[in-house]
DNA sequence: CAGTCCGTTCGACCGTCGTGAACTTTATTA
DNA sequence: TAATAAAGTTCACGACGGTCGAACGGACTG
């Protein structure tokens, strides 16, 4: 085993938290696949998998070990718990019949976008198996417009903390040109971007934020290579975006 | 602190699963107020939230700590695994739209039925909180359906080791009484839940199996006391419900 | 029926988690 | 602005409990 991954962490429930992890990567496993990856004895999985069990975190299926209800549960507290995250899904969907586009309503957790909720029609099954994800803020479109509501200090924060990867040839690595990109994002209200994050992949997002000017998350839609380029059209699908998160704003601030 | 529980628990894992669950009750919490609840001191619990963070479990939004995105990730995880809880997503929509009726799909876990997916109009936000949520089998709609397609031998095993709650003066607390009605469950296909749960509300519910008899889940409408009393009526929308499962069944076995 | 492969149980040792006190930081009051 | 309080965080030590390896038992196979 050897867990010297952080100082002054429990290193049991470092265990227990990596073998859910396993599961979710493997959806499921037997105690002798999760022993053999995790490098640790049978008896100690075991041991995990039974408490884990008691609190319904794992559930068992004949001989192999699944992801349980106590997680979704847990997990799906995350989203219901904030009346900003609860009220942002009416949104997201009100989003997706307006314009057509895939939506996404993100929050911002610790320098990280997360997705909470998005709504594309029911064909499209794959957009909700990333509830949960962390993306990162200097590619994607909510991203950066979430990054242009911040102070300057806490955006270099972040890029300290994250740095810029780099995840296509589109994706903006220079700092200073970043900056400046999002000083008009501050401008023009909403974010753009081209293939930055995912190749052939363009989004518009805007930023949500609550009164005091602290940032929430933001709402995003998504659409294919070229869907935006038509600038007149982008303008006006930025619009209701921007009136949308307006809307929300507003409502929320009454509630 | 002091956990006997059960045998052969971890004891750190345990205190871990506990201190999110306190975080779910109350909605965030500061290290403080989480020590004193658990009698525990703060060092213990710092360190375990310490822990927690790091796997993104728990957040911190200034002192206070909450549920944070790598449970939702993983509890969503949960409903995308299988192929049938991400099917069931758009026919539970359907049923919605067919019926006007919440509707809702539960999976069966463990002999308890697991709240997967809720649809019912973008109004009712209360309905999503009960994602992950589990509810007894005797004393629902989905529940008894499911019940009324396994072997007696194993309902007698889920009754044994849950009880027969009462929840409501309707609730069946004879297992007789419940037997003679999972038969008939058993021949008209359908179940129906008059108050049996919760206080003037009906429910239609229909079981989904896999082609070789094997459970997966149920579904359900619920609506208001009488909705269903109308005997035309009723057996049209079960004939709805029923027809819907159907086509999700034949749906499942081509996939 | 023997052989293999898993899951589970058991006992002992060693490492680590829990503890209380010390330290730091933030908030409060005068 | 200094003093006090309250809360969050760090630290070192000792006891407890989690890890480990081996042994047991059950299921499947040839």
């Amino acid at each position: 085993m050897a867990h010297n991954n952080q100082a002054n962490t429990l290193n049991t429930t470092i265990t227990s938290i990596e073998i859910l992890e396993l599961l979710e990567e493997l959806d499921g496993a037997r105690v002798t696949e999760i022993a053999e990856r995790m490098d640790a004895p049978k008896s100690t999985i075991h041991g995990h998998l039974m408490t884990l069990k008691t609190k319904q975190f794992v559930i068992k299926r004949g001989d192999i070990y699944c992801l349980g209800p106590g997680l979704l549960r847990l997990g799906n507290h995350v989203r219901t718990r904030k009346e900003e995250f609860v009220l942002a899904r009416e949104f997201t969907e009100k989003l997706f019949e307006e314009t057509g586009f895939r939506s996404t309503f993100v929050a911002e957790m610790e320098g990280k976008a997360v997705f909470i909720h998005t709504a594309s029609g029911n064909r499209m099954r794959w957009a909700h198996e990333r509830l949960g994800s962390r993306l990162n803020l200097h590619n994607t479109s909510f991203g950066k417009a979430i990054l242009a509501e911040m102070p300057r200090s806490r955006v270099e924060q972040i890029l300290d903390r994250f740095g810029m990867p780099q995840e296509t040839e589109h994706t903006i690595t220079d700092r200073e040109v970043l900056f400046s990109e999002l000083e008009m994002i501050s401008e023009q209200g909403y974010a753009v971007n081209h293939e930055e994050n995912i190749k052939d992949l363009h989004a518009i997002g805007v930023a949500a934020t609550e009164q005091s000017g602290n940032v929430i998350g933001g709402f995003s839609i998504t659409g294919p290579k070229n869907s935006f380029t038509d600038s007149e059209k982008k303008r006006q699908l930025a619009d209701i975006v921007t009136k949308l998160v307006n809307e929300y704003e507003l409502e929320l601030s009454l509630a």
